[in-house]
RNA sequence: GCGAAAGUGGCGGAAUUGGCAGACGCGCUGGACUUAGGAUCCAGUGGGAGCUUCCCUUAGGGGUUCGAGUCCCCUCUUUCGCACCA
């Protein structure tokens, strides 16, 4: 006989939300706790990963209602973006329609599954009311200086009339069209990001991030820290600006490089319209494929731009090259180049036959350029450096340095590697950027009373490849807010992430019409206790996130310092070792499982199947052992319903008990303590229902319960009835059927988490296992505080130890308390 | 190339602080029961042998230790991240 889940589920679901149990305010006497899982787009089929992911939320929210804290499980919806406009494409509709019907359909199947989401404060990003204030956030941005336009290298393609991300680009082609893909240098919107590079580093504030993700953030920020010099050019007033933390290698300098897209390069392009090899030259490296551009095996290839500029320090003349090894993202977007003591220079001066000056000898072996097979890059003494010669290169990276600021030809600095962050999308269905192009007045921002700009519905998707806003003429067609003159709209919209870099803070107060939040609530929730989510979003999600959450703190809407206190990246549902993918065919149902075993049983099999923070293993099998556990905890309640009721109500501490019920006292304690352990502490689910697992075990093994005595019955219902509320966080539904049926007004949280008695953890007799060199060569049974003496006498007095050790000499007897008695022996 | 993590039965995984490797689940083998089930219950299940005993076993090799899956060194493999970062 299968358990009723169908009903269970219907019915608890029904008295949750009756009783309202997920949807706290800030009024009530508890602590708070806010777990917040990464909402998901609206795909409108839900897989195996959301069930997966959402199921260790709602483990850590029941977990902490159990420990009475009053928990706030947001959810809503990343409604915007690419492939919500490709699938009203694809389903010949419109993405508000699309999208919105989704929804309910995704709404519905957490329903089923049982989560305890607050849906009073549901959102969705593309509702006007949510990105109202998105547009809000913006115009703050922009009045801080924190989002500003800026002409930026994109990938175009002219027949798409749109631009491409760099994965979108297959071998320099149009992943859709595949017309050859150009370099066109267009106006876009960029977040400073950069203005929080430093405290973006500042990782105290976080609880319990793993290492892996911050180590990973601070790569992705890659401060480095050096000196920022400027070389005159030789003709005219202008220099060229570098970075290096090489300062030691200035008086080596022999060349520059710059990358075509550097602003001197396209001047003296303009400039010099006849100069075919060069525009050539600087047409091909712009237009190469950015990946491979950037890969290591690149042939290193250059121009001689004809110019010169002058070394500050030694008054050198140095060649300027034009190079397609140098990326104008990174730093100033110019090299000097020191071919001695770099490896990539050296090899692009002996390619195009540039000179080289040695300036770091090494101390323990002379060098010299004509023999050297490559730079030399490690440390030694500085020569051919003018008053640093003979001074150890460490002590002349700060030295020169010194000398650079003090004569005003630069300063020490760092640089990060982080870009500011580019927000423009030429796409319909996003928050649209409120800004008014005014051809008198330039950038205008659209008057706080005119919010929002409302996306207008009358496009037609899919029609044309470029953004559809372009074809709304009476949405486009405005006056400007400042001249009253005829103006434009701006048509881009904003990347999908500023929508979800703030949205934790609108869960806390998600109705508010007159402010993006109300700092008193935000403040009362904020900051996310617990926040879920793929390891995918370890850089950009969460540090725009980051950076939000500090620009937000900075305009004084909220206190906290970090968004996330906690963060845990859980890990993928695989199949067959693989990502399930519609490609692979290999994607699972979850619908199809909950109408056959229940909600219930998916969520225990997901959890069961590996710790959170790793992927997991689809198993049909493992889902079977998931029902047919909870089968047997619902057989083993509902079967000794009545003796266990009675048993309840008895104390279970008498001693006069069978060896075999103080066994099972000891299982309903330690089973309890471990159980706890790994589910508050560790957050390791899979172990904690191995408990659960192991110690039904022990209790189904009690046969015949109307034969016990009153104590034993006693010990015997107490070590059944923990079984509901282990189960409660990981199969929530059950667990409360099988607490009520046991006779329980409360709902399992209310009564709070399980407990256990130390007292019934000590054990009088424990196995000493007897180890001879490692190996273990007999057992015995003592108290767990036994003398150590005597213990060593009684391993020697073992049979079996006895018999090995003939022939060999004790050197030294090791006493581990309540474990092991560990003998040293030799010949 | 650099950085990080990992490698344990037929499978998913456990071993938290250096202390009986393989918890728990799946699968498999044998048995019981039978209203014949995707049911339940009992026993067994890392490999090997001369089977109450012994040997081998945590990718491979070495080391430290009374004792190593765990610590150290080398090698291999896999995954992830970064990748001409000046």
């Amino acid at each position: 006989m299968e358990y009723p889940f169908s009903k269970i589920e219907n019915k608890w679901q029904k008295i949750w939300n009756e009783r309202r149990i997920f949807n706290p305010d800030e009024s009530g006497p508890k602590p708070k706790y806010y777990v917040l899982s990464m909402f998901p787009y609206p795909s409108g089929i839900l897989h195996c990963g959301h069930v997966s992911n959402y199921s260790i939320g709602d483990a850590v929210a029941r977990l902490k209602m159990m420990e009475g804290f009053s928990v706030m499980q947001p959810m809503g919806w990343d409604a915007f973006g690419m492939p919500a406009e490709n699938f009203a494409i694809q389903h010949n509709s419109h993405p508000r329609i699309t999208t919105e019907e989704n929804i309910a359909v995704m709404h519905e199947q957490f329903d089923s599954l049982g989560f305890g989401f607050d849906w009073d404060r549901e959102i969705s990003t593309c509702r006007p009311d949510y990105y109202v204030w998105g547009q809000h956030l913006f115009k703050k941005l922009y009045e801080k200086g924190l989002a500003y336009r800026k002409k930026s290298w994109q990938n175009w393609c002219d027949s798409c009339q749109t631009v491409l991300a760099n994965e979108q680009v297959e071998n320099g082609r149009c992943w859709r069209c595949h017309a050859e893909v150009e370099q066109k240098e267009m106006e876009q919107w960029f977040f400073r990001i950069t203005k929080y590079a430093e405290e973006l580093l500042d990782f105290s504030k976080m609880i319990d991030w793993p290492e892996r993700v911050v180590t990973m953030q601070k790569n992705w920020i890659g401060k480095s820290e050096g000196t920022l010099v400027r070389f005159p050019l030789e003709e005219g007033e202008k220099s060229i600006e570098i970075f290096t933390t090489r300062p030691d290698t200035v008086y080596g300098v022999t060349f520059m490089a710059l990358p075509p897209e550097h602003p001197l390069v396209q001047k003296w392009l303009a400039e010099e319209p006849d100069n075919a090899e060069l525009h050539e030259f600087c047409h091909k490296v712009i237009n190469e494929d950015k990946i491979l551009r950037s890969a290591e095996d690149t042939t290193k290839e250059g121009i001689f731009s004809g110019r010169y500029c002058l070394n500050p320090l030694s008054g050198h003349r140095v060649q300027i090259w034009i190079t397609n090894y140098v990326l104008m993202d990174y730093g100033t977007g110019a090299v000097m180049a020191v071919p001695a003591h770099d490896q990539r220079d050296f090899e692009f001066a002996k390619k195009y036959d540039i000179p080289m000056l040695l300036v770091i000898q090494n101390p323990e072996q002379n060098l010299s350029l004509e023999t050297m097979q490559e730079a030399y890059i490690e440390p030694g003494i500085n020569v051919n450096s003018g008053p640093f010669d003979g001074m150890p290169n460490e002590e002349g990276k700060e030295a020169i340095s010194r000398l650079i600021e003090e004569k005003g030809f630069g300063k020490t600095t760092s640089t990060y590697r982080l870009r500011d962050w580019g927000i423009s999308r030429q796409r319909y269905w996003g928050n649209p950027i409120p800004v008014i192009n005014c051809p008198k007045c330039g950038v205008v921002m659209v008057p706080d009373e005119d919010l929002p700009v409302l996306l207008p519905d009358n496009v037609q998707v899919g029609k044309t490849t470029a953004n559809p806003l372009l074809s709304v003429p009476e949405w486009l067609e405005v006056k400007c807010p400042q001249c009253g003159e005829d103006a434009r709209r701006e048509t881009d919209t904003m990347d999908t992430f500023v929508d979800s870099s703030w949205y934790y803070a609108r869960f806390t107060d998600p109705k508010n019409a007159k402010m993006p939040f109300d700092p008193e609530k935000t403040n009362y929730w904020m900051p996310v206790d617990q926040y879920i989510g793929g390891i995918e979003h370890a850089c950009m999600h969460l540090l725009y996130a980051r950076f939000i959450g500090k620009f937000m703190r900075d305009l004084g809407w909220l206190e906290a310092d970090e968004p996330f206190a906690r963060l845990l990246t859980q890990g993928m549902v695989l199949k067959d070792g693989a990502k399930m993918s519609k490609s692979k065919g290999n994607m699972v149902d979850p619908g199809y499982i909950i109408d056959r075993f229940g909600a219930d049983t998916l969520r225990l099999f997901l959890l069961f199947a590996s710790p959170p923070d790793k992927d997991s293993e689809w198993s049909d099998d493992g889902v079977m052992g998931a029902f047919r556990f909870l089968n047997r905890v619902w057989r083993l309640i509902e079967s000794n319903l009545e003796p266990i009721k009675r048993g309840l109500k008895l104390s279970p501490d008498s001693s006069e008990i069978s060896a075999s019920m103080r066994d099972l006292r000891f299982s309903t304690h330690s089973a309890v303590k471990k159980w706890l352990e790994d589910s508050l502490e560790r957050m390791q689910y899979n172990t904690a229902i191995a408990a659960a697992m192991e110690h039904l075990n022990n209790c189904v093994a009690v046969k015949n319960p109307e034969a016990l005595s009153e104590a034993e019955l006693a010990v015997f219902a107490q070590a059944c009835a923990v079984l509901p509320k282990m189960l409660y966080p990981y199969a929530p539904h059950v667990a409360e059927e099988l607490w009520q049926m046991l006779g329980h007004e409360t709902l399992i949280h209310e009564d709070g988490l399980p407990e256990y008695d130390e007292r019934h953890l000590v054990r009088e007799l424990v196995t000493y296992v007897v180890q001879i060199n490692g190996k273990v060569r007999g057992k015995l049974e003592a108290a767990p505080d036994a003398d150590q003496e005597e213990l060593k006498t009684q391993a020697l007095e073992v049979d079996n130890v006895k018999r090995s050790l003939e022939g060999w000499t004790v050197k030294k007897v090791i006493v581990i308390p309540g474990k092991m008695i560990s003998i040293a022996a030799g010949k």
